[in-house]
DNA sequence: TTGTATTTGTTCGTATGTATC
DNA sequence: GGATACATACGAACAAATACA
């Protein structure tokens, strides 16, 4: 017989499943407050500090919030993907992804945000994506900093036209992150101007191809855009692991 | 002139930040630990109270863990989607994730990782993939428990074939969050044998694709497999997001 | 193997600034 | 403005756990 390694099971943790719970099963609904912390102490049975570590803890998760001399006690947030979003960015931060792996996931989310766009998109929001374009052909002269604004404000219309919440948030942390990877060398790069009217040409097809309803090829467009922006600051050697998507 | 409105930022989240940062940029790497915590109060300035409120937040991120009595203080953990898998799960229990959006996404995820299996995939890879489904075609007499098991190492063959690290822990906790959500039902549904027979079959035609280095058609098939799998526990009213990943 | 020193886990008391009535 | 109750923050104290000699 052999017995699997036990771990402590802390105060304050047990503190956290159960008012997490409480949370998660409806039974505290959001904007609701929490027994003031000297109340907490006493229904858990703890001290004073390890209410509060619980409190941390459910604070960073966005699931409740304090603030100090509030006579009510701690609020109940709605639950919100803040949480989900920050996870998501630290992995994606985390040194042991390479620019191929993250511009790859980032072609795969567009080129499916692009499709899905172009068959459930509502007027309004191709509106949303046309007045995200036209903001791009002025920043033009503008410079770099208001023409990557206006991209991003494109495709978070894209996304949003999607409907779907995980799209929308991984598109924007993978976005972000290969923007602070590179952001620096397109800054600085000579041409900076015919790469803007470049990516323009670009958008302009996927947005014409989202207009008309064919998703295919806003899907193929859009992951062949992405190739072309992003694939000179990609090592030559782990370049070949994106040509599958441009099929 | 108007002013934002400011929010205090308390002594702890500084702490935290600091570590945080000093995680992610890689000055602190993973098994390595941090001072102890009358260290760190005397480092940062701040009372023990503060010290351990950081600790217990970064630790309920997944980032540091810290055991009591270890004079080395706590430990840098490596970066892991617990975190990730935590959050979506919340989400998907606060109803704030629908289980369409959770479908489409693997769909999404899936089709695209098959795509790329079926270019990028080696020899081994492809007899990891067989041995899964080998596994899959016994485990059909042997209960929804083994199938279920073989099933995820399908996919993880797969997701692994693509050489994407962001692809397989994505795939991977999506995968986790859906079957948490409807495990219950598959276990219940009268014919399970006849789910399972169906779904060997959809493999193994998305196995074919992928060894012929049919890219487009694997990602068709594998999609429409997860929707012939999972649609009938879709709400009807959201199925439509579903179909147009289907063309 | 057995101490011993050090650390974390937890509690408690106190001081201070703040929000609500 | 004042009273009250609260959260924030500090630090001392003790117990339990750990590492190391």
């Amino acid at each position: 017989m052999r017995f699997d390694r036990v771990s402590p099971v802390r105060a304050y943790e047990r503190v956290v499943e159960q008012i997490e719970e409480a949370v998660l099963c409806g039974r505290l609904r959001p904007g609701e407050h929490l027994p003031s912390e000297r109340d907490l102490m006493v229904q858990f049975g703890v001290g004073r500090s390890t209410v509060r570590e619980a409190l941390r803890v459910l604070q960073s998760n966005g699931l409740v919030r304090s603030r100090a001399g509030d006579p009510r006690g701690a609020q109940v947030q709605a639950v919100s993907p803040g949480a989900l979003q920050k996870s998501m960015t630290m992995l994606a931060r985390a040194d042991t992804l390479g620019l191929a792996e993250l511009v790859q996931f980032r072609m795969l989310l567009e080129g499916s945000a692009n499709q899905l766009a172009a068959r459930l998109r509502t007027p309004e929001q191709l509106a949303e994506m046309d007045t995200a374009m036209d903001v791009m052909r002025t920043a033009v002269d503008e410079g770099y900093a208001e023409f990557s604004r206006a991209d991003v404000a494109f495709h978070e219309a894209v996304a949003r036209a999607t409907g779907n919440t995980l799209i929308q948030i991984c598109g924007t942390v993978v976005r972000d992150v290969v923007l602070g990877l590179i952001e620096d060398k397109i800054v600085n790069a000579p041409d900076s101007r015919a790469l803007m009217l470049t990516s323009l040409e670009h958008h302009s097809r996927v947005l014409e191809a989202v207009r008309d309803g064919d998703g295919e090829l806003a899907a193929r467009l859009a992951r062949r855009s992405l190739y072309d922006y992003y694939a000179e600051y990609v090592p030559e050697d782990e370049r070949a692991m994106l040509l599958p998507l441009l099929d």
